[in-house]
DNA sequence: GACAATTGTTACTTTAAAAGTTGCAAATAG
DNA sequence: CTATTTGCAACTTTTAAAGTAACAATTGTC
C-alpha cells in the first residue's frame, strides 16, 4: 500500500496492545511483538513507536530485555494525544496555485478558507480529545 | 504537485467565483475563466465542475455561450454540500493489514476503531455544515 | 445543415507522499 | 565481550492525486 495515511491507525493499534499488556505479569512488549500484531515489519513499527516515545506517551528501554510500555495510565491518554504525536497531516490542504492578480477571489480565497479549514480541523480534534485509550481498550474487551 | 487532496479547496474556489459573479450583469463564467482564477487548466477545472453539477450545486450549459452558475442561492449551499459533492476521502484510513489470529487486539482493533473514526469524521462534517457559501463570499468581500 | 464554442468524459503521464525495506549506530543486560 | 533491543537515516516501491490531452456530446448562430 501507499498514500492513505494510516499512521494514526497504526499508532492507536500500538497503544492498544501496550495498554492491554500493561495489566499485569504480561510478557514485555517489543517492536517485534507489535509488528506481529499489526502484521508489518518491526522497523516500520519502531518508526511510529519512536514518535510516541518522543511525545512521552510510551516509555522504551534498549538492550536485551528492552521493551515498550505506556508512559502513563490509559485513562490519561486521549486519542488526540496520539494523533498529535504522529504528526498526521491536516484534514484538508489548500491548493497552492499562485493567485491570479486580476481576480479578487483568487487573491483572497486562501485567507478566507484558512478560517474554515482550521475550524473543521478543530472540531475533529475536539472529538478525538473526548476519547481515551482506556475507553478503546474497554471496547476491545467487551467485544469478546 | 501531487497527493495532497486539494479537491475540496478547488471546489470551494470554483463556487466562490460563481457566487461572486452571480450578483448581476456579470459576464458568463466559463471553465476557462475559472481556470484563470485558480491558475490551472480548464480541463482540470471541468472535472471538478462536473462533480458539482452532478450534485446539483451548479448549473451548466454547453454550446457557444455555454457557462456555469450556481444552481441555488449561496446562502442555501453549505461547505458540507461541497465536500460531499467532490467525494473527498475520509479524514482517516484504517490500516488494512490482515489481522493476526493469535492476537485479540489485532482481531478486534478494526471494529473498535471504526466508531472512533466515524465520530471524528462526523464532527468535522458538522463543522462544515455550519458554514454557507454566502458567509465565505462575505468574508472575501470584507477583506477588501 | 455547417460551424464554432462550450461542457463532459475518458485515457494517459507525471509527481509526490506514504509505505515498506535495509543497514547500522547506540544502548544495555548478562 | 556478546547478544539483543531501540533509534535513526537512507533508500526503493507503491499508489493516489495532479496535471494533460484528445475527443465526444451539446447547442447557439449563421
Amino acid at each position: 500500500m501507499a498514500p492513505a495515511n494510516t499512521q494514526f491507525a497504526v499508532a492507536v493499534h500500538i497503544m492498544a496492545v501496550l495498554g492491554c499488556h500493561a495489566r499485569a505479569d504480561s510478557e514485555p512488549v517489543t517492536s517485534a511483538l507489535l509488528a506481529q500484531s499489526i502484521n508489518t515489519s518491526a522497523s516500520f513499527v519502531r518508526r511510529t513507536l519512536s514518535l510516541l516515545a518522543k511525545a512521552n506517551l510510551v516509555h522504551t528501554t534498549r538492550g536485551p530485555s528492552g521493551s515498550c510500555s505506556l508512559a502513563r495510565p490509559a485513562q490519561e491518554i486521549t486519542m488526540l494525544d496520539i494523533y498529535r504525536a504522529v504528526n498526521a497531516p491536516k484534514v484538508f490542504s489548500l491548493h497552492t496555485y499562485p493567485p491570479q492578480e486580476k481576480c479578487s477571489v483568487s487573491c483572497r480565497i486562501k485567507y478566507a478558507m484558512t478560517g474554515l479549514l482550521d475550524q473543521a480541523q478543530e472540531s475533529m480534534e475536539e472529538s478525538l480529545s473526548k476519547r481515551t485509550l482506556s475507553t478503546l481498550i474497554r471496547e476491545l474487551e467487551d467485544s469478546e
